[in-house]
DNA sequence: ACTTTATTGTGATTTAATTCACAATAAATT
DNA sequence: AATTTATTGTGAATTAAATCACAATAAAGT
């Protein structure tokens, strides 16, 4: 069980770049088409596809559609994943009218928030409260959440989406939060982002 | 000149738990408190530092105060640093009206679209043409930029980001961005952040 | 059929990152 | 003042990730 994040995150972007070669037209693709297509070495993608026991043809590369069939089964696009979003915020909202999740197989489910004014029951990705969570996750049997909600609640909104059995949460609150180790967190901290940006800059600077 | 971006985003995270210490009434802090809180070793925490020449006390481990102002001289936090952004859409709007970046010292001081309908000359946090954007720049001293526009038209805006000066840009456009090698490019690409969420989830199902 | 050529697949090697382990030492205790 | 204790700082060891290098081999060419 390969638990490398860079190496199921390269897998990711071999997908998207296949995606783009297959509407191009093409039917086969090398390793070094791919290394390029992403900005890694050729041996890199041929031994990300070893680890997962993925093969092509000696001279003739890999054919696309079989590859993006063997990479959409490890990352688990072979079926939509569904989603919810704790907090109904200025993030939330953007990510509710992203129209680029659809074509991943991304589908945000409904929202929920402890404020009675972003209710909204009836809207297409209904916003509830976020005492009807468990009973939407359990029925809608969803893992995946992501958390929207201001650093203060954060910890307290988490804990209602593991009680209501999300598996899986894409954190963008500036904390680290407590899991039950069945779980898994994933950090988008923009700040951070921001922040490492400008050291890279500053390095940059420095050398040139 | 350390590159290991790992590494540079613990000294951002460090600066954080320090921040929240100091704020809690503490004045010193050992390796492994500060361990404990952004979840590494201890013996990381020291190397870390140790890289960047910081020292503390044997035995009386680091007084916080100056541990905040070397993490923040490294790190380029002992000036704010102003940042615009490209593509005044969803995510654009919810990044102007977060008040968090505030506190981090990230100003972001205008906006930049190819939609007149966008425009909002006037507005505390301007939205202007995008042809206005090299003049703007220069004339505030700008190096860093987030990058919000559509697939299609980023590698263009990009460019005209580079060409007004900027030196960094934390893109949010799902595609590798081709860049001069004195910029730097963080990406944020929330598809494959899910779908990697997705995988873990899975992985960890498997497993239990 | 044989040879050449291009490309894979992977074990071996290298490089990078993390952890270990302990001497150095500052503070606290006796 | 001597001893104990706790903690740093870092070189050495380990682990993890990436790259190298080349034998295996499938396709194309002669
Ligand atoms: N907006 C950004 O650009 C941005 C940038 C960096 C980080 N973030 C982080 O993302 C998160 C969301 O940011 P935002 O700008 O959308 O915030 P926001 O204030 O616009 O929205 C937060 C929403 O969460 C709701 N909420 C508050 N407490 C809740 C709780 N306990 N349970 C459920 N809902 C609750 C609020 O009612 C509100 O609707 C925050 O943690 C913020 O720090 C946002
Ligand atoms: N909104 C999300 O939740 C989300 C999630 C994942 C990725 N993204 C990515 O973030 C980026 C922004 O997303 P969004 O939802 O804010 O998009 P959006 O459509 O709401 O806004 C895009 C803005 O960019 C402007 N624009 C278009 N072409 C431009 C150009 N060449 N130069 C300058 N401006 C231009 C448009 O007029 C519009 O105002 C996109 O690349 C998207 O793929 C967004």
């Amino acid at each position: 069980m390969i638990t490398n994040k860079n190496c199921i995150i390269r897998l990711s972007r071999y997908k998207n770049a296949l995606y783009r070669l297959r509407d191009l037209g093409f039917v086969k693709v090398f390793s070094d088409n791919l290394a390029d297509a992403i900005g890694v070495t050729a041996s890199q993608v041929r031994k990300d596809f070893s680890l997962f026991g993925i093969t092509g043809n000696r001279k003739g590369g890999y054919e696309i559609a079989s590859l993006l069939e063997k990479l959409g089964g490890i990352l688990g696009k072979d079926r939509i994943e569904r989603v919810i979003i704790a907090g109904a915020g200025h993030l939330a909202y953007a990510l509710m009218h992203y129209r680029g999740f659809e074509k991943e197989g991304i589908k945000i489910e409904a929202a929920f928030d402890i404020d009675p004014l972003k209710f909204a029951k009836n809207a297409q990705i209904p916003v509830l409260p976020m005492e009807e969570m468990k009973d939407f996750v359990v029925s809608n049997n969803i893992k995946v959440g992501v958390l929207a909600v201001p650093e203060v609640g954060a910890q307290r909104a988490a804990d209602t989406m593991f009680a209501a059995g999300i598996k899986g949460i894409l954190n963008f609150a500036p904390l680290r939060l407590k899991a039950p180790n069945d779980c898994a967190i994933n950090n988008v901290n923009l700040e951070i982002e921001l922040e490492n940006l400008v050291y890279f800059v500053n390095v940059l600077e420095k050398k040139g």
